[in-house]
DNA sequence: ATAGGGTTAG
């Protein structure tokens, strides 16, 4: 027996989003049947119409599956069930949101060569994806004069998108132009078009423009509400306004909006950003009085204010009451005051919170165990680094690595290092120029100068900048100017370009080494003349 | 039926 032709899409047909639609469907019940049965040989494909194939594209792209969704414009074809432009622009819209931009606009033009008349909706979709997905501006503003040789008027939301993008590219003139443009056109903007507008304003410090141009919202038949509001408030927090800000927020009842969540949590943003979390502590209980809560992001900067500005006991004591103020809190925000007890030393509540956080639910990352591995180290409770390395979910990352090879080569604990090596040799995690300038700092802290030369020498590319220069660093602290000057000359040999990086850090040591005023220090202008000279090449 | 706006932590 031949399979069904929708086998292929059967198995995404689990998605509770989808199984939904699939119900509503008409011929859904006779299809279902089908495949329970599995003994019919008609197609339940050729039950949908172009309608209900819309509404499963959508669905499945909603559930970010694009695969399913061009399967399902194939199907429609192959039923002779000729996709309409309401089927292709979802098929555009899913393909770039898995990030497949080409092939959508590959999709644009496939069905204006089927003789599918775009639509406004369709011409805007096909804007934002040149203009956000691939960043190309003047595409985008191409597909615009297009669609109006065509014949076919762009509306507000057309512009919007377009001026949206202007702002977040930093080319406000070009916006305002544009939006004047769309006023001769006799399109009215709405509140939309303008928060990109004003937004791009409070990032270049305009506010006196914000204000004056949301004055003259209503004139162009738009009331301001509470994003356009959000927009003031962050401005005025940028500029350190914070009586402004109150006074937006206390005179919002006759301005007919109501402060929200993302307002307060701007609010408070900004004054933790000012130094001054104490202040934003107090704006979290007005907004409790107004029956808001943070975001959780929100709360995550109070968090780490308060620890900072305040003391830690304060941010703990936040941290520990969130539950009962029915806040949400996530692993950063545990994170974040961990952190403070680390620097503080404190490992002991560090581990307590680490303890904590699995009764709210939630699990360590990476941060965590960093936080938890340093506060140990500090601590030389060597023991417990080993067990935690052991705990079940532990999830290390190159920083990971990093304070592991650092404080176990520092204590002499190289033996144990092989875990972390194994970790590198597997190549689940990737060396960055951090962990290669550790390896530097310690084998030179122990004296073992020949096997730092060895190890940037025998480089894959050779002589990495970052770690040459920490070892020019290390050669200069340690007064072994003969032995820098063997690994420049080694260098220059090879043809490698000497950075000007490798020269600053060895001034550096030698500034700090107190060698500036000595012969010594020829030897250096050798070096830098023997740098100019490499350039020159 | 389909397209567009605001805060953002380690």
């Amino acid at each position: 027996m031949p399979s069904p032709p929708w086998a292929n899409i059967l198995p995404f047909f689990r998605s509770g989003a989808i199984r939904t639609v699939l119900r509503s469907l008409n011929p859904f019940p006779r299809l279902f049947r089908w495949t329970q049965s599995a003994s019919h040989s008609f197609s339940a494909f050729q039950l949908l119409n172009r309608h209900d194939y819309h509404r499963l594209m959508l669905a499945f792209s909603q559930d970010n599956n694009c695969f399913a969704v061009l399967l399902l414009l194939s199907r429609m074809k192959e039923h002779n069930c000729k996709p309409d432009v309401y089927c292709y622009t979802a098929a555009m819209k899913s393909l770039a949101s898995c990030s497949r931009p080409w092939d959508a606009i590959a999709m644009f033009h496939e069905m204006v060569d089927n003789g599918v008349t775009p639509t406004v909706y369709c011409y805007t979709l096909l804007i934002k994806i040149y203009a956000c997905h691939l960043g190309q501006l003047d595409s985008a503003f191409a597909v615009l004069n297009w669609m109006l040789d065509q014949g076919c008027e762009p509306n507000v939301v057309t512009y919007t998108t377009l001026i949206a993008r202007l702002c977040k590219a930093g080319r406000l003139d070009d916006a305002l132009k544009l939006f004047d443009e769309m006023l001769q056109r006799g399109c009215a903007p709405d509140e939309h078009t303008y928060a990109p507008i004003l937004r791009a304003c409070c990032s270049e410090g305009k506010i006196q423009e914000v204000k004056e141009m949301i004055e003259s919202m209503p004139t162009h038949g738009c009331q301001p509400d509470v994003v356009i509001y959000n927009i003031l408030v962050y401005g005025l927090c940028k500029i350190g306004d914070f009586d402004g800000v109150e006074r937006v927020i206390s005179t919002s009842k006759e301005n007919r909006w109501d402060p929200n969540e993302v307002t307060y949590s701007t609010y408070i943003a900004g004054l933790c950003y000012a130094g001054k979390s104490e202040e934003a502590f107090y704006q979290l209980d007005g907004m409790i009085q107004k029956g808001l809560k943070p975001t959780t992001i929100g709360l995550n900067i109070l968090l780490e204010g308060i620890g900072r500005d305040m003391n830690v006991s304060t941010s703990r004591v936040l941290l520990e009451t969130c539950g009962e103020l029915g806040f949400d809190v996530d692993i950063v925000s545990y994170n974040t005051v961990m952190n403070q007890l680390c620097k503080l030393g404190r490992w002991v509540d560090v581990l307590n919170l680490f303890v904590d956080l699995f009764k709210n639910g939630l699990k360590p990352d990476s941060y965590t165990f960093n936080i938890l591995i340093l506060s140990l180290c500090k601590a030389g409770e060597f023991s417990m680094v080993r067990s935690v390395i052991n705990f079940d979910g532990f999830v290390p990352d190159v920083v990971t690595c990093d304070i592991l090879f650092r404080e176990f080569y520092m204590s002499g604990g190289i033996g144990e290092l092989s875990f972390v090596l194994n970790y590198l040799d597997r190549g689940d995690i990737v060396p960055n120029m951090f962990f290669y300038r550790t390896i530097i700092d310690c084998l030179c802290k122990s004296g073992r100068i020949f096997e730092a030369v060895d190890f940037v020498r025998n480089f894959e590319n050779g002589y990495p900048t970052d770690p040459v220069s920490r070892l020019a660093y290390w050669l200069a602290r340690m007064g072994r100017v003969g032995d820098l000057l063997m690994l420049i000359e080694e260098m220059v040999k090879k043809g490698i370009v000497l950075e000007n990086q490798i020269f600053d850090q060895m001034i550096t040591a030698f500034c700090q080494k107190g060698l500036c005023a000595t012969p010594e220090v020829s030897k250096v202008e050798f070096l830098l003349d023997r740098m100019l000279g490499t350039e020159s090449l």
